[in-house]
Formats: structure tokens, sequence, C-alpha cells
DNA sequence: GATGTCGGCCGGGTATCCAG
DNA sequence: CTGGATACCCGGCCGACATC
């Protein structure tokens, strides 16, 4: 679960600047990581100003603090090495992630506009890190958005808060130790008190003014937006939100997404949850299929070395395939690496990996000719 | 001192309500 | 019904405080 977070913090298409910012390998402060961010980002606006602006632009040093923070709960930033974190390495696998490079590295200059709005790949991926990142909280906001369907931000704060966010806590407690772990209950202690107190207070005015609504502005919302930017929400006028269409057709499939803990949704995210999509991409044939799959695994391979999980590389296929358009599902893929692996049984093959149920493949790139 | 966390202040946009 | 006043609160900004 994300446990530290900012109002700030609301746009989750600055992420993928920080994954490019780390893409060598080596090490940088949170400092350094942010100063870069906010000096690459302080002029854009001068050059393509934006229409109507969202809430969470980095305009200040503190700001981009606060997303490289971010970065950090979201595992783009591996906290203990101050490099590059696992996600922040599969994102760079994405197509979309040229585009940052080439601002990073001072090739190009992007507008503000793109910095902040995710390709439907992206939306994916995102929801699947938050998936993995954000549990439990996020899937207690999900389950709590369907039923709702609409529903302002102040509803939208007490609920999160006094509800989802002390159940939440006690489910992840059992996973910290130490001073964390005392920090933790006192914190859940304190949580179960929140509507509690927030009733006791007279007037709006003195709430609204109080530690106890900061804390609440926090943590809520930017859950809210982060789930606008994933195109699950859409912003109504101020303060308000409803659930986009599409998401309110695939209910019961969503039910059962948010129902699974971290270590069993990739697989369904992958198979059952990304198919509801299809419909708008034309499906792709074994020849895109294994054409994309091998430029994934290139990129893989740079970023992890020999060690390309199996299930990754086909999951960052389907995601790459929709960035140009394509989709096919898990077995369609699954079946086209392993048609390959019989034909080259020397240059493409699977070994178990050190971790449970991971496969490690492995492709001899330069030999093979799909 | 550096780094990370918490939380208060307040400008200004927006919803609402009321008078005409 | 409509225009204007006003109460409300969103969201940006930044400083204080804690901890390493």
């Amino acid at each position: 679960m994300i446990l530290e977070s900012h109002g700030d913090a609301c746009r989750l298409g600055y992420l993928r600047l920080i994954a490019c910012l780390l893409e060598d390998g080596s090490q940088r402060s949170f400092d350094f990581l942010a100063s870069v961010l906010y000096d690459m980002l302080r002029n854009l606006e001068f050059y393509e100003p934006l229409t109507q602006k969202p809430t969470g632009l980095i305009t200040r040093y503190v700001n981009a603090r606060n997303y490289v923070t971010l970065a950090a709960e979201m595992g783009f930033i591996d906290r203990a090495s101050q490099t590059i974190g696992e996600f922040g390495k599969i994102y760079l696998c994405l197509d979309s992630a040229d585009k940052f490079r080439g601002f990073v590295e001072g090739r190009s200059i992007p507008s503000l506009n793109d910095i902040i709005t995710l390709n439907d790949a992206e939306k994916f991926f995102f929801l699947w890190v938050l998936l993995n990142r954000d549990y439990p909280m996020i899937q207690h906001v999900l389950r709590w958005i369907i039923e709702k369907r609409s529903f302002t931000r102040q509803e939208a704060m007490n609920q999160i808060m006094e509800e989802f966010y002390p159940i939440s806590l006690r489910k992840v407690l059992s996973t910290l130790n130490g001073r964390r772990r005392e920090q933790i209950m006192r914190e859940i202690e304190e949580a179960e008190g929140f509507r509690k107190r927030r009733l006791q207070m007279g007037d709006k005015i003195s709430w609204i003014k109080s530690s106890q609504y900061a804390k609440y502005r926090h943590i809520a919302p930017p859950r809210l937006e982060w789930l606008v930017d994933c195109g699950i929400l859409k912003r109504i006028g101020r303060g308000k939100y409803e659930i986009r269409e599409n998401y309110l057709k695939s209910r019961t499939e969503i039910l059962k997404l948010i129902s699974l803990k971290p270590a069993k949704l990739d697989n369904h995210f992958f198979n059952e949850f990304v198919k509801l999509f299809s419909k708008s991409f034309s499906t792709a044939n074994r020849y895109e299929i294994l054409k994309t799959m091998i430029e994934v695994y290139e990129r893989l391979r740079t970023l992890f070395g020999d060690e390309v999980n199996l299930s990754t590389l086909e999951y960052l296929t389907i995601l790459v395939l929709m960035e140009r358009g394509k989709f096919a599902d898990l077995k369609m893929i699954h079946g086209s690496f392993n048609s390959l692996a019989l034909k080259f049984p020397d240059k493409i093959y699977v070994i178990p990996g050190r971790k449970k149920n991971m496969n490690i493949a492995y492709i001899n790139v330069e030999e093979i000719e799909v």
C-alpha cells in the first residue's frame, strides 16, 4: 500500500520522466531527481500552454520532490539503492518511453500535454501498477466507485479516510516491523476515530482548517486523480467524479479483478481483464506478435540482464501491441512463443527461475528469423 | 546539515441562493 | 427566470518539524 502520498502528486504521467532519468542504472538521490525534473519542466508551459490546467502540475521544486516520493512508492525507484525500480524498468519497455527518453536526453521537447496524458496501453500499465502497489486501498476505492457511479470529492474523502484507510492499514500491518509497525499502529488507532472527531467539529470552516482535513487531502484525492489518469473516472465539474461508461459495463469482471491479491492478479489482469477492451484494437497476427515480442525481449534484456521473466515478457507484449493499435490475448501470445520455441529449440527456451512459478525466457535474438 | 514528513494558510473559482 | 452576492472549499504553496 502506498503510505507516503501528497496532495500535490496527482498526475501519474510525470513518473515516466523519472523512469527515464534512471534508465542508465546509476544511483540518483531523491533531491537530485527532483531538481532535474523541476528544471526540465519549468519552461514547458511557455511553449505550448494548456487549455485547461489539471491539478497536480509541477510548478515548484517542492512538488517535484513529492513526485519523486510517489515514484518510489510506485516501484519506479528502488528506495534502498536509489536506482531504477522494477516497475520503472517495465515502463521503459513501452514504445511511449521513447518520447520521454528524447526529452531527458535533450533531443526533443514534448508538450506539457504529452507529459500528463497517458495512452491506452499506459492507462492499463498504471492501473496494473496501482493494483499491485496500492493494495488494498485502491481495491476498496474501486469497489466503492463501482457501487456509487458518481460522487463528490468530499464524500469520497470521508469514505476513504474513515472506512478504507484504517481497514487497509490493518491489512498491511503484518508486513511491517520495527518502528514502522509502531507508527502504523498509532495511525490506525487515530484513523479509527476520524469520523467521530470530524463530526465533533462545530463548523465547516474550522473543519477545513483542521489538521485532520489536511491529512485527508493528502491521502484520498490523489487516488481519485490517479484513476482519472487511468481512464476509470472522469471529472465532472468542480469536486465531482463519475465512473466512465466502459468500466460500468464491465462491472462483474472488475469486481472479480479487485478481489484478487497482488500475487494472484497479474494473470487475471492481462488475460480476462484487458480482453474486455480488445474491441478498440485490431487483432494482431502471429507475425506481428512475434516481431513485437522479440523487440520487447531485447528491451527487457538490456534492463534486466539475462533474467527476463517470461510472464513479464508476455504482459509487456500485450501492452506494446496495444500501443501499435493491435490486440492479442495471453493465449495467443503464449502459443506464438511456444511455436517459435519448437522451431528453434536451441535458440529459444525457458528455464525455471529462482522464485516459485517464475520462468526465465531466453531468446537468441540475432539468430532468429520470424 | 540533509532528507523526508506533516500540516496550515489563503487566493480565487464555483455553487448556491436570493432578490427582483 | 436571471444576475449578482456570498458562502464554501478546492488546491497550490510553503514553512515547521522530525529524523537520519
